[in-house]
RNA sequence: UGGGGUGUAGCCAAGCGGUAAGGCACGGGACUUUGACUCCCGCACUCGUAGGUUCAAAUCCUGCCACCCCAGCCA
């Protein structure tokens, strides 16, 4: 495990009560179960075809917690046994991804491509049990001959061949001697099964291309249905975790196990609901589509779910964590709020992330009564959460930059904060008064003018006078120009699946707004990329790689909560 | 019309025959040198629905309804 082990996170709120699948381990590992006496073993399985998003990040902490719940193991598998649609450069970034959120498969690192001479010995001791046969027939013939939802499947002329028949034949495919698509090895199960799995499955089929792990050693390739369960076999899986939509090949995966001698366990595979969270989309097809099209700026693009978009906007692995933690495991199709994922990242920096002034849309502040050439010192709290974070230093002078949202010509109800006339304290520093300001022709605000109270140095106020509001401000002396870049949901509609229209167009333009001419505490002039802070009454903000020494670049990774309502 | 699943609040989700946990969201209040945080309070007389069994049913039984998945040589 990393430094900060998954378990001991104050965020990982651990529930009293179990859920179903730690309600099937726990009964499997007694007395008379299934595994009595045997130690917990799971996998994580991604095909190695695109990035992992945060429905993975579910399964993973689902894959890698139940093994450690249990004092268990966890494998790491790339189910690779499609070689047209896999490739190396997502073999890294999967293990990448996986070490950030925070888990750890020592040695343990398979490829299901390792276990291709044993899946075809077994496939021929299958041939010789009568249980699987050469199949001659056409994907559209095969297709045509499965029957429908209230006939059964017609059966291939090939069923009945003989095994030694077949045999020669699947030996002469892997040899290389057919084109793609003009044999399968099929199990042969049951044609009248209403369902279609057990209607003799397609266990191997020709595929001649190059394969990123294997090269060109094989041209015929197993079948998820009929390798899957084997990868989980012969690694001595216990609990082989999936989600929903493979409920119905379990008969097929038990079939497989339960006709095949050797085979170092019996693996009890589990189905459970897979994550959706409202106004994204989290299907490979639809993230690769928005990255293909350049609606989006790449998969680690802060606006998608991949991890590697969340961990560039500035999500923590513990937030995450926390987050798969408590969306709970069920079996029911369910679509978590988006702002629950937001609640986890929250709750997290609130409690770790050190705070920072930073002006989003400055205007100028002069304090007319402050002697120009002056400048001085304020110390401030780095958390005031955590007073152990110490305090920084941060510098005061007659002219500084506040947001334009805190100041208001003609306030509405219940603004507390500057207006004509009206008193206000700048975070740390002085209580002041706005004595005026002044405009363009066009009316737009140039500057803001006000005087400070001496005798409120460090915000106090001896006279016991209450002041409503507080500002956050920058010294317009030290101030260290960035760009921020404000994100917001990548779709305005909570499902954009559900949508007539197609998701594409869906896509809020105003889910990436970029403000270039922000001012922030000269602290910030040093800081790394992925450490978080809080901008003080605006949000989080993390530091993007795109930043370079003379141009900061600051991302929101979530923003505060707000309750005022004018 | 076949097979496999699932229905508890706006969203997740406990509950496993003894009288509806918790979280998010939302509303109200307290506190506040962040309109944040924190802290209080409120938020399902009812569990898809109709019956049945029982002293007692979200939990057991039966019927019905709704939704999801399955007819790739994808995973």
């Amino acid at each position: 495990m990393n430094s900060d082990s998954v378990n001991n996170t104050a965020n990982t709120a651990e529930t009293d009560s179990t859920h179903f699948i730690e309600d099937i381990i726990i009964n499997d590992l007694k007395p008379g179960g299934r595994f009595e006496g045997k130690q917990v073993h799971t996998r994580f399985p991604p095909e190695p075809n695109g990035y992992l998003h945060i429905g993975h990040a579910k399964a993973i902490v689902i894959d890698f917690g139940m093994a450690e719940r249990f004092n268990g193991i966890c494998n790491l598998r790339m189910d690779d046994t499609n070689p047209s649609k896999e490739d190396v450069v997502y073999v890294t970034s999967i293990q990448e991804d996986i070490r950030w959120l925070g888990y750890d498969w020592d040695d343990r690192f398979y490829y299901a491509s390792e276990y291709f001479p044993q899946m075809y010995e077994l496939a021929c001791q299958l041939i010789r049990k009568n249980l699987a046969f050469v199949c001659e027939l056409k994907p559209e013939e095969i297709r045509k001959t499965r029957g429908t939802l209230s006939t059964p499947a017609t059966p291939s002329p090939w069923r009945d061949r003989p095994t030694e028949e077949s045999l020669g034949l699947f030996e002469r495919m892997k040899q290389g001697e057919f084109p793609d698509g003009a044999m399968t090895l099929r199990a042969k199960i049951d044609l009248t099964s209403g369902n279609f799995n057990m209607r003799d499955p397609v266990l191997y089929r020709i595929v001649h291309a190059h394969h990123h792990r294997t090269g060109n050693d094989w041209c015929i390739y197993p079948m998820y249905d009929y390798a899957h369960p084997l990868e989980d076999a012969l690694e001595s899986i216990t609990h082989s975790l999936c989600s929903l939509e493979f409920e119905d090949h379990r008969p097929l995966y038990d079939w497989v196990i339960d006709n095949l001698d050797g085979l170092p366990s019996r693996p009890r595979q589990i189905e459970f609901a897979r994550l959706n969270i409202d106004h994204t989309v989290l299907s490979k097809r639809k993230l690769r589509a928005l990255v293909e099209s350049g609606i989006v700026n790449g998969w680690d693009d802060p606006r998608m779910p991949t991890l590697s978009g969340l961990r560039r906007r500035g999500y923590t692995p513990r937030s995450i964590r926390s987050f798969c933690n408590r969306i709970g495991v069920s079996k029911v199709n369910s679509t978590v709020d988006y702002n629950f994922l937001e609640h986890c990242l929250r709750e997290d920096l609130n409690e770790n992330a050190e705070r920072v002034m930073g002006v989003l849309k400055p205007v100028k502040l002069i304090i007319d009564n402050y002697p120009e050439n002056q400048s001085e010192y304020f110390e401030i709290e780095n958390n005031p959460n955590r007073p152990e974070d110490g305090t920084r230093q941060i510098t005061f002078s007659r002219e500084l930059w506040i947001d334009e949202d805190d100041f208001r010509i003609d306030p509405p109800r219940k603004f507390h904060r500057l207006f004509p006339g009206n008193e206000v304290r700048l975070k740390a520093a002085y209580v002041i008064r706005c004595t005026g300001y002044r405009c363009d022709s066009d009316g737009n605000l140039l500057e803001i003018h006000a005087e400070y109270d001496p005798a409120t140095r460090g915000g106090q106020t001896p006279d016991g006078r209450k002041i409503k509001g507080t500002i956050h401000w920058v010294d317009a002396k030290t101030a260290v120009e960035a760009e921020v870049r404000l994100y917001d949901n990548l779709f305005s509609v909570a499902d954009p699946d559900a949508s007539d229209q197609d998701f594409m167009s869906l896509v809020d333009p105003g889910s990436l707004i970029v403000l270039k001419d922000c001012k922030v505490e000269s602290s910030l002039a040093t800081t790394e990329t992925q450490t978080s802070f809080q901008f003080l009454r605006l949000g989080y903000f993390c530091l993007d790689p795109d930043s370079r020494p003379d141009r900061l670049v600051f991302n929101r990774s979530v923003s505060l909560k707000d309750s005022y309502r004018p």
